[in-house]
DNA sequence: ACAGTGTATTAAGATATTGTTAAGATACTT
DNA sequence: AAGTATCTTAACAATATCTTAATACACTGT
């Protein structure tokens, strides 16, 4: 999986250093800005997946700033401000703010609401079925675009079939899904009721993404029912 | 468009109370639950928009209620928290909360914040809206898409004929059922009279979800005749 | 208190379902 | 055509579930 793209905004040289120093230490790649010009040149070009915005900028409001993004985009935008009026934070989040902290802040927690922030941006784009959609469950991750499954961020091969059941199961996270329905699925069958198939191809699949196959993190077996993926903490 | 569904769980009835007046301000719905295992029952049946959850509440642990509705849903949960330790934020952000807000929380922030989660459940809602059916009493809750069975809003695993005859009995609350009628729904018997075994299947399907066999609050012994469902609580 | 009926509980053996492995068949690549 | 990867099939092992039967309990009426 890619790194994560930041863009810092904010106007205290020292307050910048020192975020761009914290993403430093989660390997987060940023893009640090000064103005709000520039800021909403750097959405647009360098399209992080994340903002952190300062308010009280030098030439633009902050309200207006977030206003002019959410014209075209949802990305994430976790406001850091030094206000912590309440006035302050409701203008903000309303404007479409997704967070907001006040300083100081804790690194601990920024980091944390970068992470909350990065889930939803992953979550939504598995949602939106154009390309570079992505499907992440705990250490597991499914470029459908590529065609890649990734665990612990090292890819790991799947045949075309193990690859076809991941993702249906995927797809269906939380659902129970009946043999019939996935042999379905992937074979097309309609009277061929082959199950012992699909348990060998359970079989090899678990044995690529489960740590312990004898009690499966990711998929769950009903008994006399079927199988069922579980979204992974 | 329909209003929006809050739960808020907080186990003090005024903090509670103030929730539920602040979000009547906004016209928006909610329910109000007191502990770890109805909320988790209520998340499941009532299917809210947004998640108010307070941490400390007497029976579970926050982060923990966090997990379990994560294995399903990616509905927003908002933590209101006494505990403004950072180590808390990060350990409940982590688990999968998308925002935690500290007490004494401002009105106006609170609000301000649900409208952000909202925002986002509007925005998610393209695909989510596969309705499931959901059989609910007391503590009891089955999902009859899924086909699994929560107490206390944890998972518990029944048998393929526990299963059915939990769903029989369910479906047919307030009557009795007499034991050549289940019989027949069960295994389609006609004239195997085996009403030691259906016993035997009461026996562990009580000792699953009753939490006195001795005196069962969900499914009634009737001398000579069967057994009912009863609407509990 | 006693027998008698109906029910609950328990445990062990039988059966069914699922997991695993490996060898042969098929399809693909070079 | 050889070699590799993948699929299919079948046999077996490991569980989970079901059945059965024996025992214990609760209630009823005499």
């Amino acid at each position: 999986m890619t790194k994560p793209q930041i863009l810092i905004v904010e106007d205290d040289r020292a307050i910048s250093n020192f975020i761009a120093a914290t993403l430093d230490t989660q390997n987060y790649q940023y893009q640090q800005v000064k103005t709000g010009s520039s800021a909403l040149m750097s959405a647009l070009s360098y399209r992080p997946d994340i903002i952190l915005l300062d308010l009280g900028l030098p030439d633009m409001e902050g309200v207006e700033i977030i206003q002019k993004i959410r014209q075209w985009s949802n990305m994430p935008i976790i406001v850091i401000s030094a206000r912590s009026d309440d006035k302050d934070k409701v203008e903000a989040l309303d404007a479409g703010a997704d967070d907001y902290l006040t300083k100081p802040f804790s690194v601990d927690e920024l980091l944390a609401r970068v992470r909350v922030a990065l889930r939803r941006v992953r979550y939504d784009s598995t949602k939106l079925s154009s390309e570079a959609s992505i499907y992440e469950n705990g250490q597991l991750c499914i470029d459908y675009a590529a065609g890649c499954t990734f665990l612990n961020g090292k890819e790991i091969h799947l045949t075309p079939i193990e690859y076809k059941l991941l993702c249906l199961m995927a797809k269906n996270t939380g659902k129970v899904l009946t043999h019939g329905y996935i042999l379905n699925e992937i074979w097309g069958n309609v009277g061929g009721n082959d199950t012992p198939a699909l348990r060998v191809f359970m079989a090899t699949l678990r044995k690529k993404i489960e740590t312990d196959t004898s009690s499966p993190k990711y998929i769950q077996t009903h008994i006399g029912v079927g199988y069922r993926m579980l979204r992974v903490k």
